[in-house]
DNA sequence: CTTGACCTTCCTGTTACTGGAACCCTTATG
DNA sequence: CATAAGGGTTCCAGTAACAGGAAGGTCAAG
């Protein structure tokens, strides 16, 4: 397969197939005339990671699940402590932005909105 | 004031206070040695832009609710407009990240976490 | 033979900084 | 007076995970 087959397949862009190779995700063999080809297995860890970072893996953490993936005498507590690890921070990330759009959602109910200058979100902002 | 008091009553690492200048947020004069020279009104801008990265506003959004804070003639709408393009960014990662979390925290809880490798995370990244 | 759709590499830019090197200024101390 | 500590300065490189674009090679069809 080349690369724009393996692109629609897995719905990876062809940069990021190629970006993905640059850093080791992936080896595809070369023909020829020098185009990558992709055997099915290529294929199936792209659509591994595509998932992996679907669920807001970092590309690190993807290559270690990979590896963990192709190790038959893998432990499956390895795989949990990366994902509650990972798990972790999206609930911090959660609980940050809640704050956030708590305090925002607060001011700009409380902003008038209108072709006036007073605003208590510029208020908030600068009070010393 | 040098930068270094400055960084101690914003907060902000002087590093960043020079990039803040680089970029054009600040504009602190110089003294006869080279020294940065910041007034009050330069602080008081360091803390509203720390204050607004703090609630999640890109660098740029902030130069941008800057300029309406110093502008005298501005209108709350312009302000709220982007608290409000904000605001829309932060629920849907609120939302993207809920969902990641849903997704994990159900895998996790079905796996062993024993050192046998059948794991349902793995087994859910590869399912074709 | 040419055209258009693929593919290749390489370089730059993105966001918001952080770390570090190499060097200058000021003040206190032995 | 030399020096050492603790400021400050500039500039360059690196981070994460790609995206955009230029310049050029390849392939199948008409």
């Amino acid at each position: 397969m080349n690369i724009g087959e393996v692109a629609q397949k897995t719905g990876l862009p062809a940069k990021t197939i190629r970006y993905y190779e640059d850093i080791g995700l992936v080896e595809p063999q070369r023909g020829a005339n020098g185009y990558r080809f992709f055997a099915e297995t290529d294929v199936h860890n792209l659509t591994f990671v595509q998932r992996a970072r679907a669920l807001g893996f970092s590309v690190d953490e993807c290559r270690n699940l990979l590896d963990l993936y192709q190790s038959l005498d893998r432990a499956s507590a390895d795989v949990k402590a990366i994902a509650r690890g990972h798990l972790q921070q999206i609930e911090q990330k959660i609980s940050d932005l809640q704050s956030m759009q708590e305090t925002l959602s607060d001011l700009i109910e409380r902003c008038a909105g209108d072709d006036r200058p007073e605003c208590p979100i510029l208020g908030s902002l600068s009070q010393s």
